[in-house]
DNA sequence: CTTTGGCACTCAAATAGAAGGAGTGCCAGA
DNA sequence: TCTGGCACTCCTTCTATTTGAGTGCCAAAG
């Protein structure tokens, strides 16, 4: 890490990892010299290839094959080399026209957030479910199905909205149902879920809250409704492009990732990460910490709602990822769903 | 079709059909002179096998190889020789307790139903949820998010919660939207939406609602509710599976298929087949219509409600199904699933 | 001191040929 | 009608050889 990478180092390694991701083959010195930009001969390419492989920022996989980047090469070149740009001005227009034309509903927008993030980068998107507990209370209604079950629906301040069964011991009245719902949508709202939960709980443990009935049903009622039981589920698009990659041509390989995908758990997990997190974050291959996606990279963004981080979002694929082009993509679509949670629904 | 098989050509048959779905290798006349059952030479059983290929039950890849069932082959199997055996009583009491452990919501039901599905087979698990028209009207509720949106939430008889959000152009007063909600809920209930909806239609139509503003504003917001979004989605579970099969290992055929499941569309046209049959379908290769699918099979059956057919749920995978036991673990799920919906919610 | 052309070397991938073997069709005899 | 035998087919596997891309290193040129 201390060592300092020449100049011509850099330029190099740049263009054996854009080489390398464009062509997916090993990259040789030769067609680096035709490279513009590179006015050196194979040789001295050579000389310079082989300090990179020393500092191990490629390998080569057999002594006559060309370089390809190790994962320290797409760290070293993702952190200090690459600059991103701006995305096309009229792709994104087109994108977020889109979205203007489709319906309200969060969970639909977010599918297409994904769906598109797939099309558009030719890899796989990914879009976390905002977490029920990080989002802001709302209004809440009760509907009673029989007696003993009522259907709890649950609107959050960004329009998401969430519905539970709740079983209950007692049969609760029409006017009872009402009271305590108007009670909860006028203390509660403005709360985030978290708080609510937590308000529910010391009032709960109040000796006034004990002796009302009606409170008490009413706490036991709401804190049955909002438990978060979506616990971190994950919207995965475009499953199909990893086929597309050579690189998990081989069956078993190609296998492991897609059931890891099917399982969700550590997609979740690595999404997660990202919700602290500004701006673009770029995960590479072992980074992951999952022995099944130690070839993959995800490049994630938080997006928001009107306080705060919601949800993250990205782009799956092999290591070998046009980052230049995908980081703009993801950066736009996480502000783009901002965008359009804070406008609509109020 | 009008030429009868032998009973011996049956056996054969039966004994190669068996054999190919175990192995995925073209059956020879030598291995199935081992199973016991076939007490005739290699010779004896290579005349049978020529007289099958003229007949077009079977075909040869190649002159020294064995032989594979074509799909004319695999339909008189499960037409007329399979007989499908009663599913394991233990693993019927463990899936149905799985179930009764879980929570009451239908589409996490559902999900869990095709997870098992694929799960207990060991190919790809579908379940289509329920088409909203189909299903019988319970209760509508109305809750006002801002002056000019409205969320309606709505239950079916069967416990399917939808919930949509409704733009409307004029500010609706809580007690407007009360009074709304409760005629509705006095007149629809036990309608199915597709009555609803047509009933809405002719009484908009008729003067006395158009004289009434309260009405009007009710028909509106109720058939704005009622519109059927969620056309035909399917839940699709075990994905991953279809790499297991030998038949799949060539990536671009693999590839057109997983690219088909995304679309989801084939799917809800092959599952809605189903809906108007009786007991379970099987839809063998070029039957899908479809190209992409033309070497997958289709085993599926219908799940109904209180009232009625609500969907239809199967496994799909190669041609080369062990149709024997799979038959029965989707008649099983079909009827669990009737039964369960049933059972819930009333 | 850096750069470059030259050259021997390595090793995966492609090609070609040979051997092996599974399975068939057909025929003559039981 | 069934069966053993036999010639035949042709896929699969194996081995040997060739090919060629790319390397490392060195000595000479800049």
């Amino acid at each position: 890490m201390a060592v300092k990478l020449t100049d011509r180092g850099q330029k190099i390694l740049e263009a054996i990892i854009e080489e390398y991701i464009a062509t997916a083959q090993p990259v040789g010195s030769k067609v680096l010299t035709q490279n513009q930009g590179i006015k050196l001969s194979p040789a001295s390419v050579r000389n310079v290839m082989a300090e990179l492989e020393d500092l191990g920022y490629l390998v080569s996989p057999h002594t006559s094959a060309g370089r390809i980047p190790t994962e320290k090469g797409y760290r070293f070149y993702v952190d200090t080399i690459l600059r991103v740009s701006e995305m096309d001005r009229r792709q994104q227009d087109r994108i977020e026209l889109q979205y203007r034309q489709q319906g309200l509903q969060m969970t639909d927008m977010l599918r297409e957030a994904s769906r598109t993030l797939s099309s558009i980068s030719h890899y796989t998107g990914l879009v976390m479910i905002p977490r029920l507990k990080a989002t802001i209370f709302r209004h809440i209604e009760f509907v009673k199905l029989s007696p003993r079950l009522i259907l709890a629906v649950f609107v959050t301040q960004s329009g998401l909205v969430q519905n539970k069964l709740v079983e209950v011991d007692e049969d609760l009245s029409p006017r009872e149902l009402e009271k305590i719902t108007n009670y909860l949508n006028q203390t509660m709202t403005g709360l985030s879920i978290q708080d609510v939960r937590t308000r529910i709980i010391t009032e709960m443990a109040q000796e006034k809250a004990l002796y009302d009935q009606l409170m008490r049903r009413a706490f036991t009622l709401s804190s049955a409704a909002l438990v978060d039981e979506s616990n971190g589920d994950v919207i995965i698009e475009g499953t199909s492009r990893f086929l597309e990659q050579p690189e998990f041509s081989d069956l078993d390989c190609m296998k492991r990732i897609v059931q890891t995908f099917e399982q969700k758990s550590a997609l979740v997990e690595l999404l997660d990460r990202g919700l602290e997190t500004k701006g673009v974050q770029v995960i590479i291959g072992s980074e992951t910490e999952h022995t099944e996606l130690s070839d993959c990279s995800l490049i994630t963004a938080a997006y928001s709602g009107k306080r705060g981080t919601l949800g993250t979002l990205g782009v799956i694929g092999p290591n070998r990822m046009p980052y230049a082009t995908i980081i703009p993509i993801v950066d736009y679509t996480a502000n783009l769903i901002s965008r359009l949670l804070d406008t609509d629904n109020d």
